[in-house]
DNA sequence: CCACCGGCAAAAAACGTTTTAGTCACCGCC
DNA sequence: GGCGGTGACTAAAACGTTTTTTGCCGGTGG
């Protein structure tokens, strides 16, 4: 799609007026090079008054220092990575507004590396981390397997992995505890009346998954009466959701579905059967994306705070990279919430 | 949510190995720094065979030039700024998916600048990307007001605007053709036997609807015993689209939602007054969301080609950056397309 | 009266490149 | 044999900072 061009112009760029050096900011107050650098990075070496007219140069005329320059000497910059697999996705996409205000906060630049599911792309991400001197990196690898990271961090660059874990003396992660997540998603269809529940899941291989059955299946252990099953989807789409609604032989009272595309299909098939949700059927989702507002009856679902995760993850690389020394590595896990909507009877809240 | 630390580890950092000069590379290969730089950089002006022995150099020393250094001497660095109100809507990512592979492409980093609906926010934006002396932006401005993008424009600062249109001779910009859009979806309910058509639209102040609207009414005009109505949404949600539905006196048999949250309402508050979507009422959406095809009847939308946009608008800037003298402005205005869907009849495309 | 010190400020040496202006050897030509 | 040219390389000067070192000056304790 080659796009029309409605209009054109010649650029008239405006002379493009050379930024003022220090040199010009030391001439200007009537001080050395040296003195405005010191006003500028550590203010008590120098007196009150000199710092003073220091500043009134640097404002009048507009001195913003080269960040190039500074690094050049003093060894580091102030951009890191965030390299995850889609920006597009809203979880990931939720990571990085997290990031981005953490990184904004502490005014460093958060460069966006979009790996797109393609590992060479996700490998020259890395280089081209490097290659800038990115002082750390948060990233969502696309594989779990730990030695693709090992050019990042041969080079002395810090990560943050973020949704993965990590052996926690080879850096810091941060990830959303689901086995508390498919707890408390179980725990409130028991809370609500449900005694027959099953889990309809994603593939085994999912750390995710297995990890939110294992929660629901704690759950269910603390009530004598309460039976559990599974089901588990080959992908876990709106679709596949559907078609395990139309699937269920005796319908249970209650569904844990692990994420909400799932839920979604499963109470639009429900419905085409006839079966009310929540009346008939109480289900919970995973994940609280958009969709889980939206569909025919808005569903209950685990939300995971996944903003603060790119956050942290920030928050932590920073501390790693200005820390150093005292630095103590760590696994931060989350904790997941659950917000109550109509899929579910909601007699009891948790 | 302060969350838990599950396991600590001091950090043993491997020994940083400082990264290796340009400097080491010309003792290794037996030649002067000059010599090195020349390889790297114009190939043409040395001998191959040194030029050999140089790179065999490069390669054992896994040297990689310092951007910092070398942007310090050409003066320009090789990062472009992307600002745009929200990465968590999906229309802004994928602008960001867009902008992210035409830099990546180019060998530059994207420095994401989330800023969030707030102005002073975008304004620090803007002053952090001319303190990194970026070399361009593609922004999405929070407001119309184009003396906000002045700071960026005098200090030499390339803009391309998109999903904005901007005065040619200011600069670049990309946006799609929201007429032709509305041109299209009602051209396609004409199409599909609607005779009598509300266009359920948002704030008249908003470019976009009254855009949208222009063009439905460019349609309507093709047809002589074709009505058209409008009703305006004081915001464009799905809670609004249901209200909407229950409002609407005399159905019409056509509606063309200028946004699709608003055309997932509207099916839905139809649904609860006993309408049938599209037997009796046949609609189309605006936007494809993903909740477009997640609604009850998925929806008959319009789809923009927004990672486009994203990627052009990168394109164009770094056009601008490295062609300067030559580099045209240009607003690119680019097509949407027609997603048909369960909410039509569509006896005929387009 | 001297040595020393503390508080400020300035000079100068990095940092790792790119690029300009050579240097040098060699060649062909009158 | 001198002379201009050319091809291949190098020395050295930037680029804009930060930081270490040095220097100055007035005050203070001995």
């Amino acid at each position: 799609m080659p796009g029309r061009t409605a209009v054109t112009a010649r650029g008239v760029d405006a002379i493009p007026v050379r930024p003022a050096r220090i040199q010009d900011v030391a001439a200007a107050a009537g001080v050395s090079v040296s003195t405005v650098s010191n006003v500028l990075n550590r203010p008590e070496r120098v007196n009150a008054r000199t710092a003073e007219r220091v500043r009134d140069a640097v404002a009048a005329l507009d001195y913003v220092p080269h960040p190039g320059a500074a690094g050049l000497r003093t060894g580091h910059t102030s951009s890191i990575g965030l390299v995850l697999p889609d920006v597009t996705n809203s979880f990931y996409a939720r990571i990085a507004r997290g990031a981005a205000d953490a990184a904004y906060d502490h005014g460093y630049a958060l460069v966006l590396c979009h790996s797109g599911d393609a590992p060479e792309r996700e490998q020259g991400y890395f280089t081209m981390l490097v290659e800038q001197r990115a002082v750390g990196a948060v990233v969502v690898p696309l594989s779990a397997d730990p030695t693709r990271l090992t050019r990042l961090r041969e080079r002395g660059i810090p990560l943050v992995l973020a949704d993965r874990a990590m052996p926690a003396q080879d850096g810091c992660s941060v990830s959303v505890d689901d086995i508390a997540g498919g707890r408390i998603a179980v725990q409130h269809l028991l809370g609500c009346g449900a005694r027959d529940i099953v889990v309809v899941n994603g593939e085994r291989s999912i750390r995710q998954c297995t990890d939110r059955y294992q929660g629901a299946r704690q759950a269910v252990r603390t009530r004598r009466e309460a039976r559990l099953g599974q089901v588990v989807a080959e992908e876990m789409t709106v679709a596949y959701g559907m078609e395990i609604a139309r699937g269920l032989d005796d319908l249970p009272d209650g569904v844990f579905c692990t994420n909400d595309f799932l839920a979604a299909g499963l109470c639009r098939g429900l419905a085409e059967r006839g079966v009310k949700v929540p009346e008939d059927v109480q289900v919970v989702g995973y994940g609280d994306l958009d969709i889980a507002s939206f569909v025919g009856t808005t569903l209950t679902t685990v939300r995971q705070p996944v903003e603060d995760l790119g956050r942290a993850a920030v928050e932590m690389l920073l501390d790693e990279v200005e820390a150093r020394a005292e630095h103590a590595h760590e696994a931060r896990v989350f904790a997941p919430g659950l917000v109550l909507r109509d899929s579910t009877l909601s007699l009891a809240a948790g």
